[in-house]
RNA sequence: CGAGGUGUAGCGUAGUCCGGUUAGCGCACCUGCUUUGGGAGCAGGGGGUCGCAGGUUCAAAUCCUGCCACCUCGACCA
């Protein structure tokens, strides 16, 4: 491992890209704009899925797998979303390779197939195919599904984690049989990405609705989470959609009321991906590197010994052991860094770039004094503990590493918030990056004016508006909306 | 796909203009010894189709032609 890691003021996405290279996040894989998610990223990847997997079958939802392959012609089946995603999506033409006459490797033509194949964008057509197969009556209804699943969109211009060509998420596809109580399920969703984003990702979020241009293309209303990175940009972080009838019509699937009336099934749609940690990334790390919320740390605490020889270290463990259990028991993650030859300040700095949020170190000096030393991650600094209440003392340091990288992330993203009342202000402001609230008409015209001139697009409509009394930004009419603009990843 | 740039060891690079030793250096890696309270030191060692293909030449990383890949900036996007 090289020596340090880009400053994060001096460019932030090569920092970006350092941190997670040299935290061994993930790796670039060899087709352009592939990720290989290496065991320590995909460490944090299983600790996030785990919380929300938890939350969506605490509240009804059953995991199940659809086919990564769709026939061509579903994706003629929904026009508008069908315009979203054809211009990237991967197509299989050919099923056998053949050795050329100079032994290379070439499609075999003979092998095209009668009906080309998409590799999934998402999952939508696939899952509305098989519903129109499960749905008969109001009985069966809802239908509560989410998949975990890679898709693939093909990307011009991809970033580690935040746009890469194949990506990991999960993708919930619920039926009902009421508008309302397909809209409760989809704000259901929103909340609890949320709250996971809250509580275990640290990461505060702006929650509202998509402008008709920013919504996904098969969705009647598309609600999101957006997050404010250390570069005051913005990253949607997670979407739920209300789709209505637009995928039962196009799918035909209707069911029998309790009236003995036949209707189309009202629908929803959701996702997270691993995007997500890039968020974490850009939200939390600092110049030494990532900083984890304990919560989806794959090591919490890491324990630095330092010793000269065998029984040096066969002291500590014998005298650390006891409390390490004691922790262990208490669901804490912990690792004793006991790797030979490499000096206790390299592992410092190691730890410090993958974001292990404590490191207890212990030699000499703390055994005969029974006092450990201990530093915090997310302040950067060492304090001093009695080693016999260890337990007590780190279960709250996490908790409170925890709660702090929420306020910090929460300061900033305050501090980076604007509300404003000319354009002219709006274009200062937005030009030094942050979120503008503001008064827009409503109209897409406005939009795509303040975009191609400012590069800021709308995020979302936040729920708490008030729009009234308040003139558009740009077009200086009535208010339709209060809207929160920022330049996006 | 438009504009610009770059390809030399796992990574970062010198050398390319002006052709001429065995292609040099740093990090990483391996071995040994000494070390260890914030990225240890010394000694030894391994690793190169100089992006690919052709051409010019006594001689090509270096000059010429073609191709490929990647990066930055646009257009496109979770």
């Amino acid at each position: 491992m090289s020596k340090g890691i880009t400053q994060k003021s001096e460019d932030h996405s090569k920092w970006y890209t350092d941190v997670i290279t040299k935290a061994q996040l993930a790796d670039y894989g060899p087709v352009k704009g592939t990720m290989v998610i290496k065991p320590y990223g995909f460490a944090i990847w299983e600790l996030v899925k785990d919380e929300f997997d938890k939350q969506f079958k605490a509240t009804g939802h059953q995991n199940a797998y659809f086919p990564l392959f769709i026939p061509k012609s579903f994706l003629a089946k929904e026009a508008d979303h069908v315009e979203g995603f054809a211009k990237e999506c991967a197509i299989v033409t050919h099923s056998r390779l053949m050795s050329d006459e100079d032994n290379s490797i070439k499609v075999d033509p003979s092998s095209k197939l009668e009906e080309e194949i998409i590799v999934r964008p998402t999952s939508e057509t696939v899952i509305w195919h098989m519903y129109k197969k499960w749905i008969n009556s109001y009985r069966d209804l809802p239908i509560l599904i989410n998949q975990w699943a890679n898709v693939v969109r093909w990307e011009m211009r991809t970033r580690l984690f935040l746009r890469t060509s194949e990506f990991l998420w999960q993708e919930g596809h619920t039926a009902h049989s009421t508008e309302s109580e397909a809209r409760e399920e989809t704000l259901k969703i929103l909340d609890i990405y949320e709250s996971v984003s809250k509580n275990h990702l640290a990461i505060p979020v702006l929650t509202g609705k998509k402008s008709e241009s920013e919504k996904f293309a098969g969705a009647v209303d598309t609600y999101c989470i957006e997050a404010m990175m250390g570069d005051k940009r913005a990253l949607q972080a997670g979407t739920s959609h209300y789709l209505g009838q637009n995928f039962a019509k196009a799918f035909d699937v209707k069911f029998q009321t309790d009236s003995n009336t036949e209707e189309y099934v009202y629908a929803s749609s959701w996702g997270v991906s691993t995007r997500l940690i890039g968020a974490i990334i850009m939200v939390h790390g600092d110049d030494n590197g990532l900083r984890l919320p304990p919560s989806i740390a794959p090591t919490q605490v890491v324990i630095v010994p330092f010793f000269k020889n065998d029984e040096e270290i066969n002291n500590i463990k014998k005298y650390i052991d006891p409390y390490l259990k004691e922790l262990e028991s208490k669901g804490i993650r912990i690792l004793l860094d006991d790797r030979e030859k490499i000096s206790p300040g390299f592992k410092f700095n190691e730890w410090e770039l993958k974001g292990v949020p404590v490191r207890i170190e212990i030699g000499a000096k703390e055994i005969e004094s029974n006092q450990l030393t201990i530093f915090r991650r997310d302040i950067n600094q060492k304090e001093k503990t009695p080693i016999n209440t260890l337990t007590n003392y780190i279960q709250d340091m996490l908790d409170q590493i925890q709660q702090n990288l929420f306020q910090q992330a929460d300061k900033f993203r305050k501090e980076n918030t604007f509300t404003v009342d000319s354009y002219e202000e709006f274009k200062t402001v937005i030009n030094k990056g942050g979120f503008v609230r503001c008064g827009w008409d409503g109209t897409e015209i406005t939009e795509k004016h303040i975009k191609d001139e400012t590069k800021a697009t709308i995020r979302c409509i936040p729920f708490d508006e008030s729009p009234e009394n308040k003139q558009c930004i740009f077009s200086g009419k009535d208010a339709l909306h209060e809207a929160i603009f920022a330049k996006a990843y």
